[in-house]
DNA sequence: GATGAATGAGGGTTCATTCAT
DNA sequence: CATGAATGAACCCTCATTCAT
């Protein structure tokens, strides 16, 4: 052990310290706002959740509204990887259908949607929100929308591929994009608020729905 | 003219002013509602923009929470009454089919929802919202929640219309109530925010989505 | 019956219509200030008390202010010319002596005051209050505390003729007086609050302490 | 020097900033109330004056009524606890009659009242005040009525103890308070407000006149 | 860095006063 | 004159942000 890796330690220390500070105040931001909202969530109440002081929060982001925009980025972040593997990997079993493979990838999707939705609520309402109800300000509720837009964009180009493989009707993927979403949006707003039929695994329901309709 | 229909005149007159400020007063919170979101508006602006002094917002509505509750009331009242015939009316030609009819419902249905969320932009915030965004208080935050039920329950009834006419396959009309809200809410979003393909009727993408879904 | 007769009587019913508005006014006020306290009665109160408008209230009175005022102004007036006449009239019996006649008078100059706050309650904190709760303005503070003078100098000169009379230890008329207005007040705001022992008739236990003290 | 002790210190540091905060907020409070009334203190003055921002009031008190509270607690408690002590020790002299006993107490007892009335000028709103002018609200008329009545039991318990050392004629203890208190009442109005004859020290007057009247 | 008291702009609400009917 | 809705200054209180320790 030579003195620069002493250093080198307690620098590491003092930075996975520093992780997980953050990392506390992000959760409590997260748990606040899940329960009563964006607007309805004090700087004060979040550094008490979070076993610090306000002034340390304010050591860690700029502002409120710099909180917010972390908190956005980096819960959705995770998600937006993960629906990007969803939708990628028509993973292997090469006799499938072009349709099964589809259909695979689809409740892969909606899957990680849900389980990513259960963990988080908020990102109910960040996400999906329109962006009239932020009770936050301008900044945020841009990227806001443009997370939504993210959202959307890889719902399209998970419903492009299925269309270029005959697995759907052509049509605009836009409009199957929001329309998908929106199930998903309605099924886990259902699921939380403990609404009747809807209390565990609706994935199921919103792919047969999105794939084959109501009727038959 | 006798005395007595002067003065029911001017009481007229004087009571048809009081509604009029009223309605100034409610149309100028709900713009703002639409524009920023409840917690963000704020009684001076209401205020300017229906062109009264503050006081005067408090001569017609107890406090901010009476106001939102009010808006939100007539304002959804409205539209559940539209739903409510939306549904009933099988309209005239008898030799429809049970699906023809039903679906016909079903279009009218989706077709007044897209009508009022086009028209009164705060009802998407405030009808689909899930609580966590109450912005406001939890008296309204508790009104809303009940709206949102309440259309719900128009959603099953008409659902379950479908279901015993066979139009629909057999399923928990709470589920598809949630999905096919959760649809008219992703497409009138869509539309609003000027996102592609969108523009201007999604109802019968709607409609379609729901009967037959995305394959065939 | 000539037109000028009859114009008098019309102008003379008008102006007894007037007067009765005006009292009921003051009526409402002077209840509202006994119930209440002067800082909080509102106009508003006072109008619907008074079974008239707020604005009606302002055609008889300036302001808040100028209402106060006269209800003080005529308030007291009746009470200081009721102890005018109490302290003065040594009524007749020539044969008593001059100590005699002098506690007749305070006698009856006590229960002048006692009869006075038992009908105006408000009198009580009005005119004998310190001016520090007045909870109303510098005007009226002013008047207030010119009434509690002037009813110094009643009780002043009763006292004066009472030392010229050896009815009473030579002292300082000021300091005499501070004490019997002070005992009176102590007196009446025990019996009005119904604390113990001074329900009805206290005039009877102050002309004695007064006179006498505790000792004997 | 330890550690323990170098935080000890910047603990006690703080908090005797804290107290004298308090303190300095409690004082304005009290000088606003003495100058113009427990109704007409606004938060903002008694802010400035205490040479802190309004929010920092908030930091210490509750809100308004709580600040009002705490007022008349801490400063009315000091003069019962003073009242306590002074009627009570015969202080020594063993020769001394009861009447001369009595007495001294009395004197005691007065001259308590009249040095924290020269000290704290609201109190005499306070303390004396009948129930009407609370001008602040339900809660702390309750309380000011309370320290009345408090104040009340201490001068009765005196003068019962003078009725049943002989020192005084058999009366209502309740009744002899009213006034003594009413006498005391008028004596430092008159004094403070600078009324003829009353200036300095009326200590002496009050006793006399409680004791044996103004005649001999 | 962590702390938490101090700050003060900003928002909701009241109420004396005005004025068109 | 009576009416009572409209007015807006003034007041209480909150909470994001700063900064001395």
């Amino acid at each position: 052990m030579n003195p620069a890796s002493s250093t080198d330690a307690r620098v590491s220390l003092r930075a996975r310290f520093r992780t997980a500070t953050r990392e506390a105040i992000l959760d409590a931001a997260a748990a606040l706002m899940g329960a009563e909202g964006a607007s309805q969530m004090r700087m004060d109440d979040i550094a008490a959740r979070a076993g610090v002081a306000v002034g340390t929060v304010y050591n860690y982001f700029e502002d409120r509204t710099a909180l917010v925009l972390a908190l956005l980025e980096t819960r959705s972040r995770t998600l937006m990887d993960a629906l990007e593997s969803a939708g990628e990997a028509p993973r292997g079993r090469t006799g499938a259908t072009a349709a099964a493979s589809f259909e695979a990838q689809l409740e892969q999707f909606v899957a990680t949607l849900a389980a990513h939705f259960e963990a988080n609520r908020f990102l109910l309402g960040v996400l999906l929100e329109d962006e009239q109800l932020r009770g936050v300000d301008a900044k945020s509720a841009t990227r806001r929308t443009a997370m939504r837009r993210e959202m959307m964009v890889r719902a399209e180009r998970l419903i492009d591929r299925g269309i270029r493989a005959k697995a759907l009707r052509k049509e605009s993927p836009t409009v199957y994009a929001a329309l998908l979403l929106g199930m998903v949006r309605g099924a886990a707003l259902a699921s939380l608020t403990g609404e009747g039929g809807l209390s565990g695994n609706w994935t199921a329901s919103v792919v047969r729905m999105f794939l084959h309709g109501a009727v038959r």
